[in-house]
DNA sequence: GTCAAGAAGATTGTTGACAATCATACAAAA
DNA sequence: TTTTGTATGATTGTCAACAATCTTCTTGAC
């Protein structure tokens, strides 16, 4: 997947800017995980693998701040964000409102008949995945597609921009919250009820299911990273009372 | 009022850079109404102003831009940032949900006896104001006074932030809700309400009148919009179906 | 009179060097 | 042994100049 951060989208798709460029180079292997996070970024670094001196290195690092991939400290430069459990729970309960908003937002859109075959097909694509055991990355690729696809019907710009960045930091630990066939199902069917209340035109519901599958999601992903006690200090924000 | 923009409050308290105190001062320049909606801002004549090169300036703009406060097009520069009111209308809705969830996260926080007695107090404050129709702008003052509380309780740094920035955006707009004696009394019901069921600890309360409230600012700032017939070009996006 | 092509000016994008600041290592004293 | 002070190296912050691009005005043809 490409995965351009989300402050790159509303930009003149012609002639990036080379701080957009580094930017979206760096993007990706940070959400591949090439980049670990807490890792320091250094200008002077970046800026001799890409042949550049260090403005435009310097400006691609603070559109991968905008979208919380990176944490700049003054003075000590960028460092990959590492999210602490309770970060990666608030950015699930801010998804799981405005994902409630932007899902009652489309069904009461009146075009949104536009893209209801798509989206059907995608749900259909992800009960057969939830069938196989075996199919639990494309399950996940799917659940991604379905995302952007409804995001990308919003008209509302603002909400769309959230979103995407949102999207964009919780992208690691999506998985987590769909890693068993039970949580699969589980999902299936609250996609599948979503597509027939969005079909009907019935906003209130659309939000309500919503709402519950993000907080299910978050419930599952924060059990996992609980038992799994991975590392979750937070790089550059020492005043955390955790 | 200092009103730094968000993005600056997380940063270091002292030795702002040289970037960090423009942009605080620009921001205070377009929130106020000095610089008006559409202008461009123009990175050489900033620089001479601060006797500063354009470097910092630059990158000045680009804090802004996260606030929302600029929007940048590429090889055009920095405009200050006209909203339509559709898209007032879409920040509105943003905050009708996210202030929801302050609200209930605040209202489950075991913490919040911290804060109630100042909350309590502003309120109080609130509904004098709303009993004398000449005291408008100081009831839009302690409004925000209510919510900088609110907002500067939660735990949540990143519902924290967006609160922050939607808040600047929609300062300009915010008073537009209030304007008449009527929407002030209704308004001061929602806080006094609100208050109580944070008191009780009423999470799914809280949040409901919190988005009631947001709600019906939003039709009231909407309505005078409209017939208002304000600019409501925006700048930079001509893609806008308006 | 209208439209198109081109030149001039203005503005942003980029660069490399310099200055200020911070982290680390080492040494000296308590 | 621990602590404090200092020096050194590394890294970010800032600057002024150059390049690329866009806008605007002028000129000319139809």
């Amino acid at each position: 997947m490409p995965s351009t951060p989300a402050s790159l989208v509303p930009r003149a798709p012609l002639t990036l800017s080379l701080a957009e460029q580094i930017a979206a180079r760096l993007s990706e292997r940070i959400v591949t995980g090439i980049y670990a996070p807490g890792r320091r970024i250094m200008e002077q670094a970046v800026a001799e693998e890409f042949v550049v001196s260090r403005g435009p290195v310097r400006e691609a690092l603070r559109l991968l701040e905008k979208d919380g991939l990176v944490t700049i400290l003054p003075r000590r430069g960028a460092l990959v964000t590492n999210l602490s459990i309770g970060e990666v729970e608030e950015i699930f309960d801010i998804r799981a409102m405005l994902n409630g908003l932007r899902d009652r937002l489309i069904a009461e859109d009146a075009e949104r008949e536009h893209m209801l075959p798509a989206l059907e097909a995608e749900v259909a694509n992800l009960a057969r995945c939830a069938r196989d055991p075996a199919l639990g990355d494309e399950y996940v690729e799917t659940v991604s597609r379905i995302d952007r696809l409804l995001t990308g019907a919003l008209g509302n710009r603002r909400l769309k921009t959230i979103l995407d960045s949102l999207m964009l930091q919780t992208l690691r630990y999506r998985q987590l919250g769909l890693s068993t066939p039970a949580r699969r199902k589980q999902s299936v069917q609250s996609w599948q009820k979503l597509v027939k209340v969005i079909r009907e035109g019935n906003g209130e519901e659309a939000e309500r299911i919503a709402r519950a599958r993000v907080t299910a999601s978050r419930d599952a992903a924060i059990e996992l990273l609980r038992r799994g006690t991975r590392k979750t200090a937070v790089p550059g924000k020492p005043s955390g009372s955790d």
